[in-house]
DNA sequence: AATTCGGGGCG
DNA sequence: CGCCCAGAATT
């Protein structure tokens, strides 16, 4: 038995786990930040509930992107396609086409597999970490960031945003990939029974606007009172990364052919891998050597062939130059390519690298008409 | 555990 | 120009 002081200790003050979340939690009911897809605190204390679909659509799109790139794609799909069953009704192909220019394409193909399969179960998204899990394109982050913000129930939330701000909270000298673990527990000590899914929000929402990868705004932050690297004063060495390989410069060239009312011949790149089911100006390989003797010969039909300039895009792996050429075509469009009109040139599925190249030709092509 | 997947914004 | 972002799937 405890003596009864203690007792009385132990229910008058509070523990300090808890510190770190109501002080966040109450940081977040003034600081959060309106978006899209997200219910205020002062909406969700007066019942208002997120819709799971729309959470989940947010979710997959801000998968390694950023909140300002999503706004835009987040309200068009919405505005498309207001349900789930309104997305699984979609064609992939129209899918893509809105999907254009945000990025990592397999999340389009994995929306779409996802929106068919939870509209096959009656519409309704599972309301379990595991349940989420076993859908296409959720993983360990999605599923618990869904559980939490959606359906509000306490579940491990790790982004990049927590995984800043925690190892900066407990200054862990140990690379991210290996600290996973360690953070992930933290994170796990630290989730309220009460309001896990703006906890959730919180933690991201600090990481993003005041805990920063660079310049943090410690003198701001709730935290700082029991923030390890505030008290060393080098908050920006945290995370500790590995060093990253250096990227590979690859080459190659690209063929803008158009028709004489101006139409741009494309192809579909494979459905798998690089770009996977997006559209493409017909392209040689990416590591080629492109110079005068060997561009007719690159090219995947012949063409008076005219080098119009120089593009470059950078991916996550390696960097690519592609020189563009620029042709009129005569007749039908060769096997496996289609001609998209001028009109509908800017709906198609073109990845940001294809409108460059484009663009380089044809300036303005890719970009959406105004009517005036 | 390591690689493969885009694109853009910020210092 | 380097860094990193509300990561997942694949090998």
């Amino acid at each position: 038995m405890a003596p009864p002081d203690q007792t009385r200790k132990a229910q008058t003050r509070k523990p300090a786990p808890d510190d770190t979340a109501s002080r966040l939690l109450a940081w977040y009911d003034v600081h959060h930040r309106e978006l899209p897809w997200r219910v205020s605190p002062r909406e969700h204390a007066r019942g208002v509930r997120p819709d799971p679909y729309r959470i989940w659509l947010s979710e997959v799109m801000l998968q390694q992107t950023t909140v300002e790139a999503v706004k835009s794609y987040f309200r068009v799909f919405v505005e498309k396609w207001p349900d789930v069953e309104a997305l699984a009704a979609a064609p992939t192909e129209d899918i893509m086409k809105a999907w254009a220019g945000l990025g990592y394409y397999s999340r389009a193909r994995n929306l779409k597999a996802c929106a068919d399969l939870v509209a096959t179960r009656g519409g309704r998204f599972p309301d379990t970490e595991a349940g989420l899990r076993d859908l296409p394109g959720i993983g360990a982050y999605t599923s618990a960031a869904i559980t939490a913000i959606a359906f509000d129930r306490p579940a491990t939330v790790v982004d990049g945003n927590v995984e800043r701000v925690i190892s900066r909270l407990f200054s862990i000298t140990t690379p991210l990939s290996e600290a996973k673990t360690e953070i992930r527990a933290h994170v796990e000590a630290m989730v309220p029974a009460a309001r896990p899914g703006d906890f959730a929000q919180a933690m991201m929402d600090l990481g993003a606007t005041i805990c920063t990868p660079r310049r943090p705004r410690c003198m701001l932050c709730p935290l700082r009172g029991g923030c390890s690297a505030v008290v060393s004063g080098d908050p920006e060495n945290f995370p500790v990364r590995l060093p990253k390989a250096d990227k590979p410069q690859r080459r190659g060239a690209a063929f803008v052919a158009t028709r004489e009312d101006g139409a741009v011949l494309l192809r579909k790149r494979p459905e798998k891998g690089l770009l996977g089911g997006m559209t493409e100006v017909p392209t040689t390989g990416w590591t080629a050597r492109v110079d005068g003797a060997t561009t007719q010969a690159a090219a995947p039909f012949p063409g008076d062939w005219r080098r119009v300039g120089t593009i470059t895009h950078v991916f996550t792996h390696f960097a690519l130059e592609l020189e563009v050429f620029y042709a009129h075509i005569k007749g039908d469009a060769p096997a496996g390519h289609f001609w998209s009109r001028v009109h509908e040139i800017s709906g198609e599925a073109l990845p940001t690298v294809m409108k460059k190249a484009i663009e380089a030709a044809i300036p303005g092509a890719t970009k959406k008409q105004r009517p005036h």
